[in-house]
DNA sequence: GCGGATCAC
DNA sequence: TATGGTGATCCGC
């Protein structure tokens, strides 16, 4: 944690400065979705003050104190490395910069009608389908951290991912409402059959947002992308009774921008015309680019960026400030370039699974232990229901003071199960309770990256289906370039390579059915010896050095795999208990593609 | 490759 | 009294 000596004093900070920066640190607590529909009618003033008194003196407004001034130590770096840079010879920067936007505009593609489409208010509108006398009053769905609220709470300054208990501040008479995640999926899955008649290749960028591109149903239906949006939302309205905003553009991030034009239940198109883009980016906040996000906007607006059009007077110094890659995505937002391809998320690779929770302050490291427990064997259904195994597990820990720490260990074979996950993980666990003595935490998270699928090998070689098994095939058959193409028989002997380990995979679940987490819950474990530690597998005591343990458990645990598999394989059922279907959880999908402001996306064609 | 940070929803 | 969960990417080391 950075603590400036001193509050900073800055020659020109990001407005007025006030007593120790409060007024960019009430900016930050009013949260991320300031920039989103339905605020513009509200004392933004008079909310921010009611927000920091309420948060005064917590622990979370003391993490946000701390995050601010960092940013604020951060952007006085940026502006003294601003006034360096231009007292060189940018000469060159400058010119790099100009072909790099000369080669960008060549990528432009105004061919395409795409179109983005928002619900309005999504979870708050299935509820209010329900309960209707919900529509005349102010409501909020979500508990402790609201998901949605409805349009009469956003005018009293109520938004989603506020704590409930600011929201109840701000209005009193708020009716808050549990998640009904089921039921949200249930209307999704009602809107998105419409909008499949309108692209069958449309884009589900979450649960209640979508990409589609209607160029050929245009085209085929001899209408504009305008009367098709028309048509398509009121079809939406009238069958499921939800409405939603669209946004028509040429390219995914314009349409994206456009679909909050005119919420809720608008729409807005930015035509597809060079120049109307240009002069629609040209004012545009860069806020309200998607991957701009509290930071970025206050970097960019301490060197004078605050729309888009105000990233060209600057394009000489963006990438020596901000890198390479946030170069290139503001020159794709100064010239209004987007992605044109829309495609089922189902084409896209997964690259990790993970589960956290959230719980109140707790020391006691048999209770963390307990909490470890119930995350790995949600981990190892998570794991189950999506099929996949990994080869990295990372551990997340949220400290009482709310500071978030991360640690990894990467294992030689994949895992899934429970009782290897917990297995890997308490060992870091153990060292952050000894880096950080008296440790409290109030989150504990797993995640397994480096994925390895385990999904039947069979068809997917050969048929159709082979584009979602491919890059996680090749790793499965240790080739070592990455664009290599898969022939036939190395398939073959991949798939029965696969085969192999199915079954062993399969005896391995079958022989830890009934066992309990070894000492998964014991309550009260002394501390370990200072320079030592347990292997939680064999109990010998083992050296402190990270990588020799690492490597010791990870052999202890493939040992005890083998070990385990042989004496089970006498009695060897039919079936693997495959976790279906249990309880579904609220996961979203990764919104993709145009949201990364480092990510730069070109298309060619 | 690891850990911190940012971002979206 | 009290501030979420899932997934992705980028940067600096």
């Amino acid at each position: 944690m950075v603590s400036p000596s001193g509050p900073v004093k800055d020659t020109k900070p990001d407005s007025a400065q006030r007593d120790e920066n409060s007024d960019t640190l009430k900016y930050q607590l009013l949260g991320p979705s300031l920039t989103k529909a339905g605020q513009d009618a509200v004392d933004q003033q008079k909310v921010s003050e009611i927000i920091y008194e309420a948060s005064k003196g917590s622990k979370f407004f003391n993490h946000e104190q701390d995050r601010d001034r960092n940013l604020t130590v951060k952007i006085e770096r940026i502006l003294k490395e601003k006034a360096h840079l231009e007292k060189l010879d940018l000469s060159q920067d400058l010119r790099r910069a100009d072909e790099y936007l000369a080669e960008l505009e060549l990528t432009r593609d105004l061919s395409q009608y795409v179109i983005h489409v928002d619900c309005d208010a999504f979870f708050a509108a299935v509820e209010e389908l329900d309960r209707p006398e919900l529509k005349t009053v102010p409501m909020a769905v979500g508990k402790g951290v609201l998901t949605t609220c409805n349009y009469l709470a956003r005018k009293f300054g109520v938004r989603s991912g506020m704590a409930s208990f600011v929201a109840k501040k701000l209005c009193p008479q708020l009716i808050l409402l549990p998640m009904n995640y089921d039921k949200y999926t249930a209307k999704a899955k009602e809107i998105r059959e419409i909008m499949a008649q309108y692209d069958p290749l449309f884009e589900s960028a979450s649960i209640d947002e979508a990409y589609l591109n209607i160029t050929a149903y245009c085209a085929e239906n001899e209408l504009d992308p305008e009367e098709t949006v028309q048509r398509m939302r009121a079809e939406i309205l009238q069958t499921t009774k939800v409405s939603v905003s669209a946004g028509i553009a040429a390219n995914a991030k314009i349409a994206k921008i456009a679909s909050n034009k005119n919420k809720p239940n608008g729409q807005f198109r930015v035509p597809n015309d060079r120049a109307a883009i240009m002069e629609f980016m040209r004012e545009l906040p860069v806020r309200k680019v998607n991957g701009v996000g509290r930071v970025f906007e206050r970097e960019l607006g301490s060197i004078g960026i605050e729309t888009c059009g105000d990233i060209y007077p600057h394009r000489a110094l963006l990438t020596r400030l901000f890198g390479e890659k946030a170069f290139q995505f503001l020159a794709q937002c100064y010239l209004g370039l987007g992605r044109t391809k829309i495609e089922p998320v189902e084409t896209h690779e997964r690259k990790s699974v993970g589960t956290e929770t959230t719980f109140h302050e707790i020391g006691d490291r048999g209770e963390i232990r307990a909490k470890l427990d119930w995350v790995s064997r949600e981990l190892e259904g998570d794991l189950a229901r999506t099929q996949f195994k990994g080869r990295t597990l990372v551990l997340k820990v949220k400290l009482h003071t709310f500071e978030v720490l991360t640690r990894q260990t990467a294992v030689s074979r994949a895992i899934s199960q429970a009782k290897d996950l917990y297995n890997i993980a308490l060992p870091m666990l153990a060292k952050l309770e000894k880096e950080i003595p008296g440790m409290k935490l109030r989150l504990l998270g797993l995640r397994c990256t480096n994925l390895v699928s385990t999904k039947k090998a069979g068809i997917n070689f050969f048929g159709a289906a082979a584009v979602q098994a491919r890059p996680i095939s090749a790793e499965r058959l240790d080739l070592k370039a990455a664009d290599h193409e898969i022939t036939a028989e190395e398939a073959f002997e991949g798939a029965a390579r696969q085969e192999i380990q199915d079954e062993m995979n399969d005896l391995e679940q079958l022989s830890q059915e009934a066992a309990i987490l070894p000492d998964a819950t014991v309550p009260t474990e002394p501390d370990p010896p200072p320079a030592q530690w347990d292997c939680p597998i064999c109990g010998r005591a083992q050296t402190a050095d990270d990588r020799v343990f690492n490597d010791h458990v990870d052999f202890c645990l493939s040992r005890q795999t083998i070990r385990e598999a042989i004496q089970d394989s006498s009695e060897t059922p039919e079936e693997t208990t495959v976790h279906s279907n249990r309880k579904r959880k609220p996961t979203s999908q990764a919104s993709s593609s145009d949201a990364d402001p480092r990510q730069r996306r070109l298309f060619f064609h």
